[in-house]
DNA sequence: TAAAAATACTCCATAGGTATTTTAT
DNA sequence: ATAAAATACCTATGGAGTATTTTTA
C-alpha cells in the first residue's frame, strides 16, 4: 500500500554486492546498525527474506537475487528521471543525442530542430561500451549505435547498413591475398570486444572453442580507435571496423581490406524502451528518412 | 544527490490529473497544505517548476508534462517490483503467463516446467485492452498477445501468424459474394477497437476520413467475445477475429468468411523491456520452438 | 576470542495535521 | 466575496547516531 523507499533499495544493492553489512555501511557512509535495520525493514515491507545471515557471512536468497536485477533497473530509471527533469528545468526543451564514431548526424539534427523550433539539441560521442549505459541512465535521450547492442531496456530501430573492413599492418601476409575471409582472421588477435563482431567470435569458437577466454587475458583495454590502430601498426593484432570509420583514420603504416564473407554491419537508433515523446518519435521517423546521410556525408547537402 | 521520493512523485501525478490542489488532496486523503509543501519540495529537489499556479487554477509547465510520462513509468516499475518481490517471498519461484483468448499455451508451459523443476507457472487470460497494462504493472511476467500492441516498454518477439475472418449475421448480403474484401466491410460498424484491426481502420479512413470519431460515439464497450457475437447476430455490426477464435465460438445465427485481401494476424510473446531472467529467456526460446502449438492444439501431442 | 549482525536508546529531520493569510477574480 | 494556494506552527513517525548484546566459527 505504501510507497517503495528507493533509499532502502539502494542500500540493499550495496549489501548484495559486498555481502557484508559492515563494509556495505562503510561504502554508504552510514553506521552498520542503521543498515541492519533498513534491510530488515525492507524485508518486512516486501514480506520476503532477502539475505541468509550467519556470523561468518551473508548470502543472497533466490528472492534477493531476483530483486537485484529489478532494483538496478528501477534505480537507473529514477536517476534518469531526475536527470531529465533537472536539465529540462534549467535549460528548457532539450534532447541529447549520442552517436558512435564515424556516423554523421548533422542532417538529422538539422531536420529535428526545423520541426521543433526552440528545441536545444546536444550531441555526444559514445563508445562501444558506453552506448547502452548512457541511454539507460538518462545522460542521452537517443543514440545512433552500431549493432549488436543488448536489447534489454531499449527500443532499437534499424537505420542503415555499412560495409565492414579489416585493418592490417603494412607488410602483413594476408595483404598478398586477393580475397580475405573471416576464416583467414581466426588466427589473429582481435583488439576489440568480440561481441562487437559476433561473426568473428563465432568463427573462432568453431575452430578453437576455448581460445577467447585464455588468449585475451592481459589485453589492454582501449578507449579510442586511435589507440587500437597504434597496436595494429605495431603488429600486435587486428581490428574490424565500419568502412567509413576505417577510412577516417587512414595512416601510412596500416592497410584496409574488405572481408568477402562478412555481411555489412547494422546502424540503429536506440531509445530507452519505456520512453516516448513527440521529439523522440519525430527523431525516429527522421532517422529512417535520412538514413543515407548517417553513413555518408554526401546526402547532407540537400535542397533546403 | 539524494534519492527520489516516490511518494512525492505519486502526489505530483494526482495534482497533474486534477489540476487542483484541493481535489487532489482529497483523492490522496491528505490535507491541502501538505500537498502544497510536498509539490514545492519536489520542485526544489528537481530544480524545475512543474506547475503554473494562479488563483483560478493550476496548469502543467512543459517540464511538468514531460515528467508526467516519466513518473507514470517509474511508479509502474516500482509497483511491479514490489509485486514480484512479494509473490516471490510468499510462493517461491513463480511466473505468471498471460494469453489472449484462442491461444493454446499448454505445450509451452509444460516445456517450461520441465526445464525449471519446482517453478510454479500461473496462467491468466487477458483481453485486448488489458494485455499491455497487466505486463507493465507486474501482474503477469510475459504474455502471448495479438499484434499490434504498443511497443512502449515492451520487448515483443513474433511467434506465429493466423488467418483472420469476418463474422457476419446469417442472412447478411455479403454472404452471397464469393469473395469478401476489406473494401466490402468499410460500410459496416466494427464492434472492436479499430486499433485491433488497423487494416480495416485504414481502409475506412481512406473512404470516409472522419467516420471513426463520429459513428462510434455511444458504442457500448464489450468485455468478451460472446457479447460482441450477440450484437453481430442481432445485425448491429461485425467483428474480425482470428480463425481459431471465431471457430471456437461458432453458433447457428452467425457465419464466418475469410477476407481475401487481409493478411494473417500476428501472435507475439511480449515481456517488459527491462526484464531478463533465465526463466523468461527460456520461455522466449520455447515459444519460438513450439510456435505451431500456440495456434493449433494438434501440435500439443508430441512424443514425451 | 573475534567477527558479524542485531538490539537498545537517543536525537532530529520531515511528513502530516489545523489554523490562518495571501492573491487574484 | 470567494476560491485557490501558500504560510505558520505543532505533533509524531522513522532515519541516523552511539553503545551494547547476541551468536557462531
Amino acid at each position: 500500500m505504501s510507497d517503495l523507499d528507493l533509499r532502502k533499495l539502494r542500500y540493499f544493492l550495496v549489501v548484495a554486492e559486498e555481502l557484508n553489512y559492515g563494509r556495505a555501511a562503510d561504502r554508504l557512509h552510514i553506521a552498520q546498525p542503521v543498515l541492519s535495520r533498513q534491510i530488515a525493514a525492507l524485508e518486512g515491507e516486501l514480506g520476503a527474506t532477502l539475505f541468509e545471515r550467519s556470523s561468518r557471512g551473508t548470502r543472497l536468497t533466490e528472492t534477493g537475487v531476483a530483486l537485484v536485477a529489478d532494483a538496478r533497473v528501477l534505480l537507473a530509471g529514477a536517476a534518469a528521471l531526475q536527470r531529465r527533469a533537472r536539465t529540462a528545468g534549467r535549460q528548457g526543451p532539450h534532447v541529447t543525442i549520442g552517436f558512435m564514431p564515424g556516423l554523421i548526424i548533422t542532417a538529422v539534427v538539422r531536420d529535428l530542430v526545423e520541426r521543433f523550433p526552440g528545441l536545444t539539441v546536444d550531441v555526444q560521442r559514445t563508445g562501444w561500451d558506453t552506448q547502452v549505459d548512457l541511454l539507460l541512465d538518462g545522460t542521452i535521450d537517443a543514440s545512433f549505435v552500431r549493432l549488436p547492442v543488448p536489447r534489454r531496456g531499449l527500443r532499437v530501430s534499424e537505420i542503415a547498413r555499412e560495409q565492414r573492413v579489416v585493418v592490417l599492418p603494412v607488410g602483413h601476409a594476408l595483404l598478398e591475398c586477393a580475397d580475405i575471409t573471416l576464416a583467414d582472421l581466426t588466427a589473429e588477435l582481435l583488439l576489440q570486444d568480440p561481441e562487437a563482431v559476433p561473426e568473428w567470435r563465432d568463427a573462432v569458437l568453431e575452430v578453437r572453442p576455448h581460445a577467447l577466454s585464455l588468449e585475451r587475458i592481459g589485453l589492454p583495454s582501449f578507449d579510442s580507435v586511435e589507440e587500437k590502430l597504434e597496436y595494429v601498426a605495431a603488429g600486435r593484432g587486428i581490428v574490424i571496423l565500419p568502412a567509413s570509420t576505417a577510412a577516417f583514420y587512414t595512416r601510412g603504416d596500416i592497410a584496409i581490406r574488405p572481408i568477402s564473407d562478412l555481411a555489412p554491419g547494422t546502424i540503429g537508433l536506440a531509445v530507452p524502451a519505456d520512453r516516448s515523446t513527440p521529439v523522440l518519435t519525430a527523431l525516429e521517423e527522421i532517422a529512417q528518412r535520412l538514413s543515407a546521410s548517417v553513413v555518408s556525408e554526401s546526402a547532407d547537402t540537400r535542397s533546403a
